[in-house]
Parts: structure tokens; sequence; C-alpha cells
DNA sequence: AAACAATGTCAATAGTGCTGACTTACTTCC
DNA sequence: GGAAGTAAGTCAGCACTATTGACATTGTTT
């Protein structure tokens, strides 16, 4: 997975006070590295594919999800539509994903993964969980539960449930 | 790059795949998710300025390290010259970063953050690692230097004690 | 003087995002 | 049954960040 979105229209926050404590320059910038290189795995093989980030994206969240709509894909990604559909476009032709229209409601158009976007989400997965368990694995024995609760924490406070929501939806309630 | 070798001669698993431990989805996307609200809040400042995240970038790397040369800052961000020099140039244009000669070697361009650039570097900053303390504060004692462990780890190898250089060039022998 | 190094610049291209305007197909509501 | 609304797709144009390749400028080294 992926991120890179661009800025939002929410408004911007005035600067902060004078008397705020010194900058985490330490962790921003590790932020920076461990993301750079989080998202270089990734990179490296879907280039291999004439993919980018945005194809990972997508067919990351249709594999967790398949059968999901494009509106509700839309809705985790925060792009708009003209955004998603070239991608989706090229995801569909090269027979990754593919599309069934809705039994209940036939506008909607449902997103499956085939078993080539199956394989591909769970090797992107499996490459990004080896770097995470390669780093967990030197580190104390509850690291793992502490980096979920910081990044977590780390999360928009009212974003926070639905993308718990998200993360969970079908495990038996795994939330630390 | 993933699994799978051909079968030896021990033996017989199951399925190939049942040899790798379960992709970590939980992590995979709350550092998605994370990462994405962390530069948001940058994205909206920068933003109202008419810069990017490359900007951003720039500004951030020559202000924690005034008199940074183009070919180490080029060696930091892992970019082109072209692609930094659009930038570069603007943020001279406006005055948010200033250019002088090197003393020792004349070819190379010493890199400062001028009054207006310190200013917004701190600006960011301190917006980011707002969102670090607010994080920080509803965890347990220690968690700041559990999520610093964590997010070196994270890193490459190869690149880790480059950055921790980097990061803690000024400080105390801080690195936990 | 020739070779090399640090930087800048021009041109072309790719990937990802945006807004706005419009269409198609289907559902819902009166 | 017809109007209004919704889900999705499409076309056109633009912005930002990145790439490669080729070439120029300036200064250092050999």
């Amino acid at each position: 997975m992926t991120a890179d979105t661009s800025p939002k229209s929410r408004a911007p926050q005035a600067p902060p006070e004078s008397a705020a404590p010194p900058p985490m320059f330490d962790m921003i910038e590790l932020f920076f590295f461990a993301y750079r290189d989080f998202v270089g795995d990734a990179d490296r093989l879907l280039a291999t594919l004439d993919f980018g980030r945005a194809h990972h994206r997508v067919i990351h969240f249709v594999s967790r999800q398949p059968g999901l709509t494009v509106a509700e894909l839309l809705d985790i990604l925060k792009i708009t539509k003209q955004s998603l559909n070239r991608v989706m476009k090229e995801l569909i032709d090269t027979a990754y994903v593919e599309v069934r229209a809705g039994v209940i409601d036939r506008r909607q158009r449902l997103l499956y993964p085939t078993g080539k976007g199956k394989k591909l989400a769970m090797d992107l997965a499996l490459m990004q969980s080896q770097r995470f368990a390669r780093a967990l694995s030197h580190l104390e024995t509850d690291a793992h539960s502490y980096a979920i609760k910081f990044l977590t924490a780390m999360i928009d406070s009212d974003e926070r449930s639905k993308v718990e929501r998200l993360i969970w939806h079908d495990e038996k309630s795994k939330i630390p």
C-alpha cells in the first residue's frame, strides 16, 4: 500500500503559537524515511507491470473487500471518480479486476479481484509484511501492539473509527 | 522476489503459500492512513502558498542543515537535479531559500533558508509535531521511544546509519 | 591544456491528481 | 407513469512531481 494524496479542501490551520514545545525533527524525518522505504518495496514490483501506486491502492482494497462498490472505494481513497477511472480501466483491461452489476441496485458496479489480481495483491502485501516482520523482530515483545496503537493514534480522530472498521471488518474483534 | 522456490525433497508441507506468515493487513493499512493524515497537515498550509510537497521537503532539509550543497540535498531526497531545479527556482524566486557560492569549492551552491524560509519550515514542523504529541499523549509513557525504535527499524538497513546521522547530526548523541 | 566535477537548463514524457460539464442507466418518489 | 435523484462513466483541460537524455557553464584537478 502506498499513499500519495493531494491537498484537501479543508481550512488551513493558523500557524502555531510561539510558546510551543520544540519540533520533533526525529519523528518527522523517521516517518518520512520509513514510509519511503515501505512504499519502495511495492513500487519496484509494480514497475515491472507498468503499474503505479494508484493501481496498488485499488487492487489492495478491492482484494481486501471483494464486491466493493465504486462509491465505497472512492470514499476510502478520497479521490475523484475521474482519477479512479483511468487506473480502473487499466486494471480491468489487464484482467486484474472484474466488474459485476449490483444485485440489489443494478446501477452499482461491484468490484472483484480476478485470480491474477488476488495473487498480485497478496504478493504486495506479503512483501510489505516482511518489512514489518523484520523490523518488529528486532524490537521488544510488545512492539507489534505498540506500533498498532501508535499508528492508530496518528490518524485523524474523526476518521479513526471508520478506518478501524475497514481494517478489522472481517476479523474476530482484534482491536487492541 | 517474495516466496517460493522449487520444492525441496523434505517433508511435504501443505501448499507453498502456507509457508509464509499471513500478511499484516492491519499494519499496512494503518501505516497508509497514518502517513496520509500526517502529510495532510502540511499540505493544507503549503497549498495557501502555492507550494507542494516537493517544496516542503526542500525547505525542511535546507532549514535543518543550512549550507547544504545541491548534491547533498539530491542524495537525501533521491530525486534528479532536474526535478529539484524547478522547485528550487521557485523557492529562491520567492525568497524562501538563498544560495551562496561555496568557499572551498566555488562550483558548489550552498543552500540557506531565509528568515521567511526558517519560519515556514518551523511552522510546518510544529504542525506535524503537534500530531505526534497528541498521538503519543494518549499512549503509554515509553510510547515515544518505542515509536522511534519502530520507525528506525522500518528503514532499509543499508540506509539506516546514514539517516540516523542526518537526523541527530546536531544533537547530543540522542540515539536510543 | 585536458579531463573531470558541480550545477543549471531545455525538451519530451509519465503518473497521479484536480475541476467542470455532460451522458447513460437505473431507482425512487409523488 | 413520469419527474427527480443517484451511481457510474466519459471528455477536456490543467497542475504537480517525477523521469531520461542531451547539452552548457563554471570551476577544479591532473
